[in-house]
DNA sequence: AGAAATACCCGTACGC
DNA sequence: TGCGTACGGGTATTTC
């Protein structure tokens, strides 16, 4: 399931496949799939332009086009891949992007939650986003400051994209395990040692999943295997793998949460 | 400020 | 077997 690694995987592989290339042909296949701007002038502008720079912001892919920036979001079940000449259309495809050498770049979504921009400043769609964990320049200390401006459940607060960028709720409750965090804890409790614990878990699961190319839950299969390392997640009853007690879920903001009451106290 | 609910999706898994 | 329903993910939006 995307979440932030496979974001991050799609991006490095795109990056060698389409930097340079130019877009010939546009179809959109399903209309809501496109946030702005309107089909009319998305399909106008995008034509005739060429990928200069693949990247991500969060759970955004950015793809810096000669003269605009087209971003996604994967959410659930999007992918994003290039196919040869001779690809045969999927039923779910929502996006076909024809390229100049006869490739085809394709948005794929069984689920229709994944979302495209095409904007000339990358603020409209990702300005409001807090920082991002891997950030090198992103300490432990900054972490603590932002969490005592708040009072906020640790759950909820870490899956505010606005508080910090690219936590979904399988790497949330992962962090949280690793750290001996509750996820009702309020986060102006937390002590400089549990924060420095706390961004450590973080980066410990988010490049885990980079490794793992991301977690395929639910039947969305795309080739991660980041679930066969889940600490906590979707093991409701089953031994934390550190001391044993059976895991608990409970529903936090209406979000399935996962946790070992030994491990995480209150 | 922020909590809480709702809407968006659809292929599964379940109960009857 | 077929039908109905709950479920899960991330985010925008609305309401409190």
């Amino acid at each position: 399931m995307p979440e932030l690694p496979e974001v991050e995987t799609i991006a490095r592989a795109l990056r060698p496949e389409l930097t340079g290339r130019k877009i010939v042909s546009v179809r959109l296949l399903w209309a809501r799939t496109l946030a702005t701007p309107s089909v009319a002038v998305f399909e106008k502008t995008i034509v005739g332009q060429s990928f200069v720079k693949i990247g991500r912001r969060a759970k955004y892919l950015q793809l810096e086009l000669s003269s605009s920036n087209l971003f996604i979001h994967l959410r659930m079940s999007g992918d994003l891949a290039v196919k040869g000449n001779g690809y045969l259309p999927d039923k779910h495809d929502r996006l076909h992007l024809g390229l100049s050498d006869g490739g085809l770049l394709v948005f794929n979504d069984t689920r229709k939650f994944g979302r495209i921009w095409l904007v000339a400043d990358p603020q409209e769609v990702i300005g409001g986003l807090g920082p991002e964990p891997l950030d090198p320049s992103f300490s432990a200390q900054m972490l603590y400051e932002l969490l005592h401006r708040r009072r906020r459940q640790m759950k909820p607060l870490l899956l505010d994209q606005r508080f910090m960028a690219g936590l979904g709720n399988i790497y949330t409750d992962e962090a949280l395990h690793f750290s001996g965090v509750h996820p009702l804890r309020l986060s102006d409790t937390i002590s400089v040692s549990e924060a420095e614990k706390l961004l450590l878990a973080i980066r410990t699961v988010l490049q885990s999943g980079i490794e793992h190319n991301g977690a395929s839950i639910d039947w969305v299969y795309r080739g991660g295997n980041f679930q066969n390392y889940f600490r906590v997640y979707g093991r409701a009853g089953q031994p934390c793998p550190v001391c044993g007690t059976p895991i608990q879920r409970i529903a936090v903001g209406q979000r399935g949460t996962h946790f070992c009451p030994t491990c995480q106290v209150m």
